[in-house]
RNA sequence: GGGCCGCUAGCUCAGUGGUAGAGCACCUGCCUUUUAAGCAGAGGGUCGCAGGUUCGAUCCCUGCGCGGCCCA
């Protein structure tokens, strides 16, 4: 149906009766406007809708008398003329009918739609039938995964899939979730980032590489947040966090022309522009700039970088700091709290502390600092990326203050992988890696305000 | 996990401490170019669930369930 209107969706009434064009086609009906001996149905594709026109003296009578038993929501198939009528809708003139399946639940009502959103959520099936601007949302995010995939793959990149099921859940600080294997007898977890898999692919010499795939995070459900997710991630070999800046600023504005057709887009009360480049923010000297203006006294970049000062401008600025922090957790958590919801229009935040960021490998001129950057847009977090460490002593090392915080009760603190330390002593070159959380990415192109509505059948709790 | 809000017909929503309402949908009748077609008529309810207060609860109170928003 969508390619007839295509073709014929155009065409003026005198071009139509000219070329008489016969066709066949096929719909669910999501319109009826019924007279004595005649109607109009509205069929729909999903996508596309197209008027039938159906009379009595035009139609065998079993199709004429099927006819008058449709209802809303019922398939039929139809074949006839294009034509359009007195209101110039492009119709066809039925010359028969034929039944397709029935709806036998009546439809929410044709103008306000379906709009209590668990029945949305739950029965995405009947939202999609009823909502179209839903289908929309979905073909945005098909090509917007489209796009990431040709722009790697035209840039060398090798798409792969590595574990789901990992005996050690590593790559991302995070709570997983726990399943068994029987056969085996041994415990797996769903995985929570693919990032440890796709740097041993690194060290084994595919110098650049990705995965789109789901992650599995055992953690609470927002408007920003479901238990699972899907990821871009990319290595890259050679390269550094700051070549990763330009080339996702690329990246983006290839995905938003390709999968909105602009890289200007409407978000909530916001338009932002995704053409490069983005704006650039250095972590610590951002919170020491938005913390000196709040306080009404200056606050220090070095003051942030020892934990009793650091504390204490959190408590000054009323932020709480979970216990055992050191003073890069603190850092962290000031960002996030200060400046995160302002980060609508695309933003570089760079140069993490080295304590929240096990993967990242530390600047050559200040250890306290790895090579990373997150990027903000709509007020959340898109992305991820970091120059990778690729010193296995210092991976070892990292490693084990983690387990150090687990030990003092942080749950998201990274596993010990000692496997992953055996493949960088095979010497990993240097890189640069990436994720990109395509959910949010896909709010953000579709104006959608929560991830639910990107997402088909996001968990809901069992109703009863 | 905490706070606030919601849950009434298939859908979208009104409403009141005293026999439950509208529009659309569904059903019946009329209508052969309509666009939320029109006109006339009929049917449709465990007012989320369970307790409590009351002569009487959909309404007030408590608990629970599911959902939404905000916070952690």
């Amino acid at each position: 149906m969508t390619a007839l209107v295509g073709a014929h969706g155009q065409s003026d009434a005198a071009a139509l009766d000219a070329s008489r064009v016969e066709t066949v086609t096929a719909g669910r009906i999501v319109g009826i406007r019924n007279f004595g001996k005649a109607a109009f149905f509205v069929i729909s594709d999903g996508r596309s809708r197209i008027q039938v026109y159906v009379r009595h003296d035009s139609l065998p009578e079993r199709d004429y008398a099927m006819s008058r038993l449709l209802d809303f929501g019922d398939h039929v198939g139809v074949a006839g003329h294009l034509f359009r009528t007195k209101t110039d809708e492009l119709s066809v003139w039925a010359t028969s009918l034929q039944f397709l399946a029935k709806c036998l639940i009546p439809l929410p009502e044709k103008w306000h739609g379906l709009q209590d959103v668990e029945i949305r959520y739950r029965q995405r099936y009947l939202d999609l039938i009823v909502n179209p601007a839903v289908r929309q949302v979905f073909e945005v995010r098909s090509r917007t995964v489209t796009a990431m995939r040709d722009f790697l793959t035209s840039h060398g990149f090798l798409e792969v899939e590595t574990p789901m099921m990992q005996p050690i859940a590593g790559g991302a600080l995070a709570r997983p979730f726990v399943t068994h294997h029987n056969a085996l007898d041994m415990k797996l977890f769903l995985r929570i980032a693919p990032e440890l898999y796709l740097k041993r692919l690194i060290v084994g010499g595919i110098e650049r590489v990705f995965e789109i795939n789901r992650n599995f995070r055992n953690e609470g459900i927002s408007t920003q947040h479901n238990p699972e997710f899907t990821m871009l991630e990319f290595y890259w070999a050679y390269v550094d966090y700051q070549v990763l800046m330009r080339f996702t600023e690329e990246l983006l504005s290839f995905v938003a022309r390709a999968a909105v057709g602009t890289e200007q887009v409407a978000f909530g009360e916001h338009r932002i522009d995704l053409q490069a480049p983005f704006r650039r923010l250095s972590l610590r000297h951002a919170v020491a700039e938005e913390a000196s203006r709040r306080l009404g006294v200056p606050v220090l970049v070095e003051e942030l970088r020892s934990l009793d000062s650091a504390l204490a401008i959190a408590a000054r600025l009323g932020i709480a700091a979970p216990p055992g922090a050191g003073a890069g957790r603190v850092a962290t958590d000031i960002f996030e709290a200060l400046w995160e919801d302002q980060l609508v229009q695309p933003t570089f935040v760079y140069d993490f502390p080295t304590e929240v960021s096990p993967l990242s490998k530390q600047r050559a001129d200040d250890p306290d600092t790895v090579e990373r950057f997150e990027l903000y847009i709509g007020g959340f977090e898109v992305a991820n990326a970091f120059s990778e460490l690729n010193d296995p002593a210092e991976q070892r090392r990292r490693f084990e203050a983690q387990l150090a915080e687990r030990a003092k009760g942080d749950a998201e603190a990274h596993a010990m992988d000692d496997d992953y330390v055996r493949a960088l002593e095979y010497g990993m070159p240097p890189a640069g890696g990436e994720g990109i959380g395509i959910d949010r990415l896909v709010m953000v192109l579709t104006n959608s305000p929560s991830i639910r509505d990107v997402i088909l059948f996001p968990l809901m709790r069992p109703r009863d």
